[in-house]
DNA sequence: TGTTATTATTAGGTTAGCCTAATAATTGTT
DNA sequence: AACAATTATTAGGCTAACCTAATAATAACA
């Protein structure tokens, strides 16, 4: 079973966020959050359908199987990761970190991951060192940069 | 102007890298640290020839232009940021630093670049935040993890 | 210098991922 | 139920980025 290409891991997630905000998910839904057309998401859920990570029949609705729901929720953690450490640490932009964490989240060894994943959780787990963090490494004048 | 692909920032910085550390620069020696074969090289080459990042006469040796030097400056110098970070901070062994410095260094936003630069620099620069760098947020049992 | 080895190029093919335009199915409205 | 609007799908095309196989140019050397 080959890697998904970033383009397929992109459906994936986008569809099980749209399927934790609304009822159901439709084609156009996921175009719409991709910025792409119809056409191209059908061509997208065909190679998902081949894999088994996606079940949808002709005209309905959209939906991830168990195990298209375990892939996307690992790329969706990816994202969380680098959304926290952009944005929760260094203290860009909501929207900025959000478009950077999309960029990457596909391209990082899992042993690069789990070291930046290590720095969110030691500061997020601990006052003390939240605390530091930002007194240290990224006082006001860094964060609330331009 | 369009930017730049991946794969064409790929290449500049290639032939950057190579004429650095050789005197002449071959179409092979690209194939071969890009690890791919010389007639991609060709195709790659003669796109950034169009935009005038490289002057290659045929059969000869490549070279880049003012330009393109400039750029592949530029593209390597974000590769050096993520180096760093993830092998100077993180302390990643320093395979995976590069390979995944490779990875994402064509597809973040400049504000994410400078943020993080920023975090670099500040470490590098002083042995005292560097100590406790160190000391609080990469412990040894962190970095030597596996 | 003629022949061989190396390197470069061309020609042509494949795949992924997007697109537009045309058609089909479904849903909503009167 | 008929028609209109929405949504989905198919058909076909395009580009980027790779590939292999065949050919051409250059370099090395006997």
């Amino acid at each position: 079973m080959p890697a998904l290409s970033p383009s397929l891991e992109d459906y994936l997630e986008a569809i099980l966020v749209l399927s934790r905000k609304e009822k159901v998910v439709r084609v156009k839904d996921v175009a719409k959050s991709l910025a792409i057309k119809p056409p191209s998401v059908i061509g997208a859920l065909k190679a998902l359908e081949e894999k088994g990570l996606v079940v949808h029949e002709k005209y309905g609705y959209l939906e991830l199987s168990q195990d298209g729901i375990l892939q996307a929720q690992k790329i969706y953690a990816r994202h969380e990761i680098f959304y926290k450490f952009f944005h929760g640490l260094l203290r860009l932009p909501s929207a900025v970190a959000s478009e950077d964490a999309c960029r990457i989240e596909h391209h990082l060894s899992s042993r690069t991951m789990e070291a930046i994943l290590g720095l969110v959780q030691l500061i997020e787990d601990s006052p003390e060192l939240r605390a530091l963090w930002f007194s240290r490494f990224v006082p006001e004048e860094i964060r609330n940069k331009k």
